[in-house]
DNA sequence: CGTCTTTGACCGGCGC
DNA sequence: GCGCCGGTCAAAGACG
């Protein structure tokens, strides 16, 4: 609907922040820590489980007596190894975390494993076969589970690049992605 | 009119 | 081998 075709980007690193409420309504929509970050390289646990793994592997407090591996069920299938993969959640009453990339939905599924529908997108950009997947978190709703999956052979084209050596620009792409 | 979203169908992998 | 499930495709409709 309307709202996935002309949606806000809530992004902080996206420079399309035009007004000085901007950032009161960001903060208010989007509560957007670094620590919500978490980056898998080849293996991506967080599948089929949405958050519940996620957290409790990202903390390292993964007291949860839940048997990862009964839950990791398709993981054999993405994980190969040239494939960046990268997963994290916000917290955000929007579900579109727009990256300043442009995507295309393809698909919006329901899953077992969350009450929410997981839509589908990829990269616009010709020649990029960058996916993601977005859903709301199962246990906490004011939080939506993003997973990158692939890297951009392009900048973003709404990207302004200001960031340190250290630092993804924009936001999410892996820096070799840079080229 | 072109672009994008929606959504049902289809396909392939995995577990039983 | 069969059924379930997640991911993708593609036609149709909506929207600007």
């Amino acid at each position: 609907m309307n709202d996935t075709s002309q949606y806000q980007n809530p992004n902080p690193n996206y420079h399309q922040v035009t007004d000085s409420t901007t950032t009161d309504l960001l903060n208010e929509l989007l509560d957007f820590k670094f620590s919500d970050y978490f980056a898998f390289d080849g293996v991506l646990e967080e599948e089929n489980s949405t958050q519940a793994n996620v957290d409790s592997s990202f903390n390292g407090s993964s007291s949860s007596s839940t048997p990862l591996a009964s839950n990791i069920r398709k993981v054999n299938k993405y994980k190969t190894k040239d494939e960046f993969r990268l997963a994290f959640r916000t917290k955000s009453k929007l579900e579109i975390m727009d990256d300043g990339f442009k995507w295309r939905k393809y698909g919006k599924k329901m899953v077992k494993s969350s009450p929410n529908p997981r839509n589908y997108f990829k990269c616009t950009s010709e020649g990029c076969s960058v996916k993601k997947r977005v859903e709301r978190d199962r246990d906490d709703p004011n939080y939506v589970v993003t997973t990158y999956e692939g890297i951009h052979n392009h900048q973003s084209p709404n990207c302004i690049v200001h960031y340190n050596k250290n630092q993804m620009p924009c936001s999410l792409q892996p820096s070799s992605s840079l080229h």
